[in-house]
DNA sequence: TAAAAAATACTCCTTTATGAGTATTTTTTG
DNA sequence: CAAAAAATACTCATAAAGGAGTATTTTTTA
């Protein structure tokens, strides 16, 4: 029987460490590596030729779905997850657009972590059950989809306490520059509020 | 020897199970029960006769923090461990303040938890090398201390995305002694703006 | 119970954010 | 390379938040 070996990353160690101990030889896993940061996590995925990684989706510098598409055509063969406190619709992520193989939230028992395990022995894609499917109507003429890269970069701005005026003046732009794109990432997120806003985005901060 | 009962409270499921699985029994410690839910604590810690309760700071409906008096007061012989993502300063908490009996940081690796055990077991208290101490000046002549309650349930509702006015009337307030509470909060905690308010205020979420 | 802290409410004024509409240029991608 | 998406920038207008000062009542606590 395939082993299938494991990597970890995630920024509270303390919680990598923790899982590791679910992951049993007895069931065809073993663990490989944990990693707090996500720098040279190519390397690391070489080196121990890992089949699953689980990822933290607020790992600095990078944001963990970002990093999907990358690995996934890196390493072709390399099963991901993504172990996360966020629902994906937090993430302003539609489901049907994961490019991962499975997606389980930390507020979930062990059952569900080893039922995803198992999914991706057999390489079957994994849902948790807990997942909240808002049904975020996508009203606007905007894609609801994932927002840009200028959009998260401000994103991350705004979080960091930054006004429109200090955002435009740190990135060279026209105020209004910065309205529109506030305005956009409220709709995309249907956001009412800097607070609001947070709440939904407080995964992008430290990029 | 005698063998220490250990209770686990937090909210992400997965995390306590799998710091359950670093308590061994071979350096004197058990696992009594682990519990997503603050709710009837005291039931669980009576009936499991928890020698150490690690808690998370951010359970539903409660704050961890201040929880810790209460329950002290009621279970005298109680150790409490504050296991958290957030520095004590991000709590509003001075640590000389503390009223518990470890600190320790999710960010931290095994070899913390189980130090701050050992020391548990001696009655020692615990403080993870991790927090950073910022010197947070108390400049205000409002006490930089912690908010006071209506403070805090102002800060929850802020952080729930709520206007000034919608919390007026939610609470039967006038709006102006919502600004003013509004005012208290951020000179309290020095912060400049509803995105710095939240950042560091976000584990007050889920009042 | 007297002093301190908290909660309440007001004024006046400034800055910032939101909402809706439009339009041009640049970049990405099929 | 053409179409789509993203990034840029503007107007006009309203709503909300922030900053400083003051003051009364209620509740805690030393």
């Amino acid at each position: 029987m395939k082993i299938f070996k494991i990597g970890i990353v995630d920024d509270h160690l303390l919680f990598a460490e923790g899982i590791s101990r679910l992951i049993t030889p007895e069931k065809g896993f073993c663990l490989s590596f944990i990693s707090s940061k996500a720098n040279e996590l190519s390397e690391l995925i070489r080196e121990h030729s890992v089949d699953i990684l689980i990822l933290d989706v607020n790992i600095p510098p990078y944001n963990g779905l970002e990093q999907i598409k990358p690995l996934k055509t890196a390493f072709p063969e390399l099963q991901i997850m993504i172990l996360t406190m966020y629902q994906p619709s937090d993430l302003g992520l539609q489901i049907n657009k994961f490019e991962g193989d499975a997606y389980v939230l930390k507020i979930s028992g062990k059952h569900i972590f080893e039922d995803a395990l198992t999914h991706m022995k057999k390489y079957q894609p994994y849902f948790d059950p807990n997942i909240i499917e808002n049904s975020n109507e996508p009203k606007n003429h905007i894609s609801a989809d994932r927002l840009t890269r200028r959009e998260k970069e401000i994103i991350s701005l705004i979080i960091a306490g930054k006004t429109t005026k200090e955002i435009a003046a740190e990135l060279f732009l026209s105020e209004l520059t910065i309205k529109t794109h506030r305005r956009n990432i409220s709709e995309k997120l249907g956001s009412k509020g800097i607070a609001d806003l947070i709440t939904k985005t407080s995964h992008f901060r430290k990029f």
